[in-house]
DNA sequence: TGAACATTTCGATCATGATCGAAGCGTTAC
DNA sequence: GTAACGCTTCGATCATGATCGAAATGTTCA
């Protein structure tokens, strides 16, 4: 008679210490960091550090790449991924009315990348206004562009085509755990945020995952989305 | 610098109790059971069940109805539920090789419930079905009924007119965790449920949340699905 | 009203897992 | 070849959380 439970159990028993957590929704944003850098995220010593790594790695929700002594880690699957955010939406929200909601950081709040894609007030801006100018159609159902949303991001020197043998969906609606509202996520997504930092329009901080904004991100995404952030 | 970390490693912890997962695994046929029925689940004393149970309800991850002496619980929200398959997805992947996979019993893996959906081998059976005959475009993007799709439904005698005020998708893939393959959910996947259940094509079981597929049901799913079980 | 049943609360106990110091291994540059 | 850096492994320690016995509370029925 055997049930998932025990698995479960031992999947969220991994999610469960603060260090790892810390470790995983950093990486979060797609990149790779090494064990040294992750120490520091985790606030542990390296050795530490390691040990959770290894855990992680071994349990496949990290992957690992060996550049000379440095050892590089990020989320292994955009199923995992995937996966933590829908963890993390249900854990942004806080009913004990004793307790305050989560401070979340203004950064974090205002944009940052959700794996590969736009999430926070950006994320949710620049979705907002693609199906305000009906160039895409998304709900919680799924999600597609219109005729007028391919050209507009083909106008943008985005190219839509899927790669050979991709099976990557073109839109998904991706539930915001800063904002509760959907973003979109998927290849679409992922093209915009790739844009947007060929373009400067967001920089990546040294420091967590939180993007900046620049002037010129601000004015582009007024002005060629219409997107008010 | 507050970040989503603490509350992610918290919401873990809280399943990462192998008498929390299981009843929270339980739970996930959308029913509600009694504390001493979970306790039971969850192998342990009702003192400890008891426990157990108001931390998660305190933290909304189930809620509770007191009839007479007697309290049920069941699961909060559509989304811990679909929090949780996402999680019981990535479970359901051990790739470490000094592990067998997990061996899924043959009950939950032929025919369960996903909440309010059918899910298992019956579930995928029933939405490659569906697709096969074109009444049904799903993927991971997202999933729509054809007109085909809706006239053969409606035939079966579902009413597919959305509850007034209802923001509840009518196609949504769920990836299933023990197929690793989507099943169909939604509005549409759980009026597929409830009419299997009204015409005793499947049986709930006392315990657990596998269902039996009668006779009639492995005629009916043939016969007006099309599906091989 | 008292008994039976369901459930909750509290406190002491114990097992588990995260921690860091110490030591060792691997890589690279001089 | 050696030193510096990055990382891993091991063992002892400690904090945390799950556990159950004991007791109490709530509901229903005869």
């Amino acid at each position: 008679m055997q049930t998932i439970a025990p698995e479960l159990a031992e999947l969220a028993g991994l999610i469960a210490d603060p260090g790892r957590a810390s470790i995983l929704s950093r990486l979060m944003d797609g990149r790779a960091q090494t064990a040294s850098e992750l120490a520091v995220v985790a606030g542990v010593t390296p050795q530490t550090a390691s040990w959770h790594l290894a855990r992680l790695a071994e349990r496949a929700l990290l992957k690992v790449e060996r550049r000379g002594p440095r050892r590089f880690y990020r989320l292994a699957t955009p199923l995992v991924a995937q996966m933590l955010e829908g963890m993390m939406t249900v854990a942004a929200i806080d009913p004990r009315p004793s307790r305050p909601p989560p401070r979340i950081d203004a950064d974090m709040r205002r944009a940052r990348t959700c794996y590969d894609h736009l999430a926070g007030e950006l994320g949710v801006a620049v979705t907002d206004a693609m199906r305000r100018h009906d160039h895409l159609n998304l709900d919680q159902e799924g999600g597609e562009l219109t005729a007028s949303g391919r050209a507009f991001l083909g106008d943008l020197g985005i190219d839509l085509h899927a790669p050979a043998r991709s099976r990557r969906v073109l839109c998904r609606p991706c539930l915001d755990w800063s904002e509760q509202r959907l973003h979109l996520a998927g290849r679409a997504g992922a093209a915009i945020a790739d844009l947007a930092l060929q373009r400067d329009w967001i920089r990546r901080r040294p420091q967590g995952r939180s993007v900046e904004i620049t002037a010129a991100g601000l004015v582009a995404f007024r002005d060629s989305f219409g997107a008010r952030i």
